[in-house]
DNA sequence: ATGGCTGCAGGATGCAGA
């Protein structure tokens, strides 16, 4: 079972190149960050088109998740528990119950918390908070759980290309990398680490300048996996080619295989 | 190298991103 995530900043904005990365990978289960669009305008139909059962929830120009999935969902839920006032659409969550295997899927949108010396930051730590106490909830469940998605940290030095420019800001502050070990070890496995040893392998490059062309890049999406899914896991992908598509996003998707031992 | 692109909302440019 290929579960893939990519933040594909702004749907509208990328729809053509994710049909054609549907057709070409047909991924089991997607998991979509920052559509930058309300539900009722999300194109469900063209997913539909493609096979896919669509849950979205987003908010007006900005922020934004969906899960796109082959088999129809046993459960929705949307938003990150813990703070009432927060109306900021980050989180959704699906229980799905495919052929090939039963998981619990998250796609998850990190705040990103720049400036640090904002109220963006502090917001960031909060919101990390409180996926470790989401997360921890949804362990004790001790089911093959997925927590994918763009989580704005850079984990370690390897996993950027000019460590030093990156002193002090948000995505690799030691405050941040603090509450990303912290969520790891409640029992998560992360996916691509887990996979490849290989430093400088990158998940963003930024449009301005020629970060691409460059390798300026840093990786930040990721897949966390419960005991039971990392127990399955098989391989962990990232797919640059996308990054060098006509009008791409600045991310590119990390697709993990998880093996149930299904046989037909 | 100069916050140097890009998407969105809205109908000009400001905000957000990382």
């Amino acid at each position: 079972m290929q579960i893939a995530t990519w933040n594909i900043n702004g749907i509208k904005a990328r729809i053509e190149g994710l049909i054609a990365w549907l057709e070409d990978f047909a991924p089991e289960i997607v998991c979509l960050q920052e559509i930058k669009s309300i539900d009722d305008a999300f194109p469900a139909g063209v997913f539909e088109d493609l096979g896919y059962n669509v849950a979205s929830h987003g908010q007006k120009g900005f922020n934004g998740v969906a899960i796109l999935s082959r088999t129809p969902f046993d459960e929705v839920s949307a938003g990150l528990p813990g703070d009432d006032d927060d109306q900021q659409a980050r989180l959704l969550e699906a229980v799905i119950s495919a052929d090939s295997g039963a998981v619990r899927v998250v796609s998850l949108y990190l705040p990103n918390g720049n400036p640090v010396d904002s109220d963006k930051f502090p917001y960031k730590l909060a919101w990390m908070k409180r996926l470790e106490a989401f997360a921890r909830d949804r362990l004790a469940l001790e089911e093959p759980l997925v927590l994918a998605g763009d989580y704005n940290v850079i984990a370690e030095p390897e996993d950027v290309h000019d460590p030093a420019a990156w002193e002090g800001d948000a995505l690799y502050r030691p405050e941040t990398r603090h509450a990303f070990r912290a969520l790891l070890n409640l029992g998560l496995t992360e996916a691509f680490r887990a996979c490849n040893g290989e430093a400088g392998q990158y998940s963003f490059w930024d449009y301005q300048a020629g970060a691409w062309p460059k390798n300026n890049g840093i990786r930040i999406d990721h897949l966390l996996l419960s005991p039971q899914a990392a127990d399955r896991l098989v391989s962990c992908r990232i797919d640059k080619r996308t990054r060098g598509w006509e009008k791409p996003s600045d991310h590119v998707p990390v697709i993990i295989d998880l093996d149930f031992g299904v046989r037909q």
